[in-house]
RNA sequence: GGGCCCGUAGCUCAAUGGUUAGAGCCGGCCGCUCAUAACGGUCUGGUUACAGGUUCGAGUCCUGUCGGGCCUACCA
C-alpha cells in the first residue's frame, strides 16, 4: 500500500467553470483518486477555490457585493457543481480561508530571512477614476508600434507585439474606460528566482515521468533564464504582507500576489481539512514528519504547467524547509468547442451548472475522459457526445448489464444460477480480460485517461462477444446446466465491469453493484491474475436487475442543445 | 518578433526509425433474438498537409512551404 497526495489545479472563483475546466484538471485527479482508493492505496485529494486577485473585486464590484460575499456565493455555488460531478474531494477549500494567510505569511517571511526577497519601487499604471492601480491587462491605448487603437498593456493583439503599459499612447482603464490614468510609484517585493534557478533544472532533469509538454515548458522558462518576480501588488481583496508576523511597513493597501497564494494553497487546504478532523496534514506535506513515502500528483491545464514546474517550486525550494515536491504531474490541453476554445469570459460551450441539468454527470464523465485533450487540444461536439454515449454507454455496457440481468430474471427466478462447468468460452473470455484488465490497470496507473476509456469498453465488449457465442438461451433448450454457465458468468462479468468502471462512471457503476448485491469490501480494484471474479456472486444468491442504466441520448435533444448553446455555429 | 506543438480514413484519435499505417464512430452486407431496434461477425474507406533531403528502411529524423494551436512571467 503506498500513499498517494493528489491535487488539481484550482478553479478560480470567478464564476461557475465549464467543460474544458472539468476536463483538464479537477475530473482527472478525480479519477485517478478513485483508481488509488480502489487499489487500496491510501489517497488525499485536496482542491480548493482561488479565490484573490483583481478580477474577483471587479466581479465583486459588478455584482454590486462585498467581495467577500460574492466569493461566499461563488464557493458554494461551484462545490456545488463539483459535487454534482461526483469529485471526490477530501477536502474542498478557499484560498482565502485562514489557513492559507499564515501559510503564505509564513513563505513570504522564511523567503525573506533566506535573502530570497528584494524590495523594489516601480511605476505602474494608476486610475484616478478607479481609485485602483491597473494590471498591465486592464490598460488599453495605441499601440506605440502599430498605431491599433486597442492594444493592452501587456501586448498588442494586432501585431503581437510585447509591450510596457506605460509606453501605450493615449492609456485608458479598461475597466471603466476612464484616461484620467498616470504612472505612479509603488514599492513590491520581488522573488529572486535566479537564486534557485540552477536547483530547479536540476530537478526537473530528474523529473523524467513528467510528460513532454511539462518538461518543454519548464525548460523553456529555464532557458530563457529565470527573472525576479513581483509577488506582490497594489490590492485590497488577498493575503496581507507582513513581517515578524505584523503588516509590514509601507504595505498596508498591498497583498500578495494571488499566483504566490494560490499554489500554497494546496497545502492550506490540507490544514482546512486537518482542522476539520481529517487527519495530520504534516503526514501529506513535510518529509521530516511522515510524507517521505508520499507520491505527489499534480493535475492542470498547460496554462498552469511553468507555476508548478518553476514558480510554485521556486518558494518551496527558496523556503530551505522540507516541503513535499510534486512527483508526477499531468497537464492537459484544451476541450474546444466547435473550433473555438471554451469561454467563461465570453460564455462559450457548456458550463458545469447546466450541463448537470441536462443529463447525468456519468454521461460527460465518461465522454470528457474517454477523448480528453492528452496530446492535443481536443473537440467537443454534441453529435460526438451523442454518438459516444450511446455506443460506449446505453448500448456496449448498459445494454449488457440488461440483457443478461433480464434473461437470469426470467428464466433462473433472479438467482445466480449453480451447476455447471466452465468450458472454452469461459477460457477465452477470462484469458482476454485477464490481458485487457493488465492494459487498463497500467493505463492508469500512468493516467492516460483516453486508453483506459478504450480499454475499459474494450472489456466491456469482450462481455457481449461472450454472450453472443455463450449463448445461454439457445443453450437453456437443451442444456440447462450450460446455460446455468453462461447466465452465471455474464453475471459476474456485470459485477467485475462495473468495478472497473468506478473511476469513471461511479453511479452507474453503484447501481450495478448495489443490484447485484455485491459489497462494499468487495468492489476493490481486481487483479489480472485473480480466476475468482468468474464466481465471486454467492450461487444462488438473489438479485433485483436494475433499471435501463443509461437512456440514449435522441436526436431531438441533440437538436435543441444545438439551439441553445449554439452549436455548429458562432456562440 | 522569439520559442514550442500539431496536421494520419467522412468524423474523433492511435502507431520505441522496422512486416501490408491501426481503433472507435458513421456507412454496406451477414448472423443472433437474451437485451435500450440493442449485440456479434464481416467489408468498404489512406499520395500520413505539400515539396525536397538523410537512411537498407521515414507517419516518425532534417530543411522549406502552407494551415491550425499554445506560451512569452501584471488575467488566472
Amino acid at each position: 500500500m503506498a500513499r498517494y497526495l493528489i491535487t488539481s489545479a484550482i478553479p478560480y472563483i470567478n464564476g461557475i467553470k465549464h467543460l474544458g475546466n472539468l476536463a483538464g484538471s479537477m475530473l482527472p485527479a478525480d479519477v485517478h483518486a478513485r483508481f488509488r482508493r480502489l487499489q487500496g492505496h491510501e489517497v488525499l485529494y485536496i482542491c480548493a477555490t482561488d479565490e484573490h486577485g483583481t478580477p474577483a473585486e471587479l466581479a465583486a464590484a459588478e455584482a454590486g457585493v462585498d467581495v467577500r460575499a460574492y466569493c461566499d456565493e461563488q464557493y458554494k455555488i461551484q462545490r456545488d457543481a463539483c459535487a454534482g460531478f461526483k469529485l471526490s474531494f477530501d477536502h474542498f477549500g478557499r484560498s482565502s480561508n485562514p489557513p492559507n494567510h499564515k501559510l503564505t505569511q509564513h513563505f513570504g517571511e522564511v523567503l525573506e530571512k533566506h535573502g530570497m526577497i528584494e524590495e523594489r519601487v516601480t511605476k505602474q499604471i494608476y486610475s484616478i477614476d478607479d481609485k485602483r492601480f491597473l494590471p498591465d491587462r486592464y490598460v488599453e491605448g495605441t499601440c506605440p508600434n502599430c498605431g491599433f487603437e486597442r492594444a493592452r498593456g501587456d501586448q498588442c493583439d494586432n501585431c503581437q507585439t510585447l509591450l510596457d503599459p506605460i509606453e501605450l499612447i493615449n492609456p485608458r482603464s479598461k475597466i471603466s474606460g476612464s484616461t484620467n490614468v498616470e504612472p505612479r510609484d509603488t514599492a513590491h517585493l520581488f522573488l529572486k528566482q535566479p537564486l534557485m534557478q540552477d536547483r530547479i533544472r536540476e530537478w526537473v532533469d530528474k523529473s523524467t515521468e513528467w510528460p513532454p509538454l511539462a518538461r518543454s515548458i519548464a525548460y523553456k522558462w529555464l532557458d530563457e533564464g529565470l527573472i525576479d518576480r513581483s509577488i506582490t501588488r497594489d490590492l485590497a481583496w488577498g493575503v496581507k504582507v507582513t513581517k515578524d508576523g505584523k503588516i509590514r511597513a509601507g504595505f498596508e493597501n498591498k497583498v500578495y500576489y494571488v499566483w504566490f497564494d494560490a499554489p500554497i494553497e494546496y497545502i492550506a487546504s490540507t490544514v482546512e481539512w486537518s482542522e476539520a478532523g481529517g487527519g495530520d496534514w504534516e503526514r501529506w506535506w513535510r518529509t521530516d514528519k511522515g510524507a517521505e513515502d508520499v507520491t505527489y500528483v499534480q493535475v492542470m491545464g498547460k496554462d498552469n504547467v511553468a507555476f508548478h514546474t518553476v514558480s510554485f517550486p521556486v518558494t518551496i525550494m527558496g523556503s530551505q524547509e522540507p516541503w513535499k515536491l510534486v512527483d508526477r504531474l499531468k497537464a492537459f490541453n484544451w476541450v474546444t468547442w466547435y473550433g473555438g476554445k471554451f469561454s467563461t469570459s465570453e460564455k462559450r460551450g457548456i458550463f458545469m451548472d447546466q450541463a448537470l441539468e441536462i443529463l447525468p454527470s456519468d454521461y460527460w464523465r465518461w465522454y470528457l475522459m474517454a477523448n480528453a485533450p492528452e496530446s492535443s487540444d481536443a473537440a467537443f461536439t454534441l453529435e460526438q457526445f451523442q454518438q459516444t454515449i450511446n455506443a460506449d454507454l446505453a448500448n456496449v455496457f448498459g445494454n449488457f448489464v440488461n440483457r443478461i440481468t433480464r434473461f437470469a430474471a426470467s428464466k433462473f427466478d433472479s438467482e445466480v444460477p449453480n451447476g455447471g462447468t466452465p468450458g472454452a468460452h469461459e477460457e477465452k473470455l477470462a484469458n482476454e480480460f485477464a490481458e485487457r484488465l493488465a492494459a487498463l490497470t497500467q493505463c492508469h496507473e500512468q493516467m492516460e485517461f483516453r486508453k483506459a476509456a478504450a480499454e475499459l469498453r474494450a472489456i466491456w465488449v469482450a462481455g457481449n462477444e461472450y454472450l453472443q457465442v455463450a449463448a445461454p438461451w439457445t443453450a437453456l433448450k437443451t442444456d440447462r446446466d450450460a446455460a446455468a454457465v453462461g447466465v452465471r458468468t455474464g453475471l459476474n462479468a456485470c459485477a467485475v465491469f462495473a468495478i472497473l468502471a468506478q473511476p469513471f462512471i461511479p453511479d452507474a457503476a453503484k447501481i450495478v453493484l448495489d443490484a447485484l448485491g455485491v459489497p462494499e469490501a468487495n468492489r476493490n480494484w481486481p487483479k489480472p491474475d485473480d480466476k475468482g471474479v468468474w464466481d465471486a456472486l454467492p450461487r444462488g444468491h438473489k438479485f433485483t436487475p436494475p433499471d435501463v442504466l443509461f437512456k440514449k441520448i435522441e436526436d431531438e435533444q441533440v437538436a435543441e442543445l444545438a439551439v441553445r448553446f449554439g452549436g455548429g455555429g458562432a456562440a
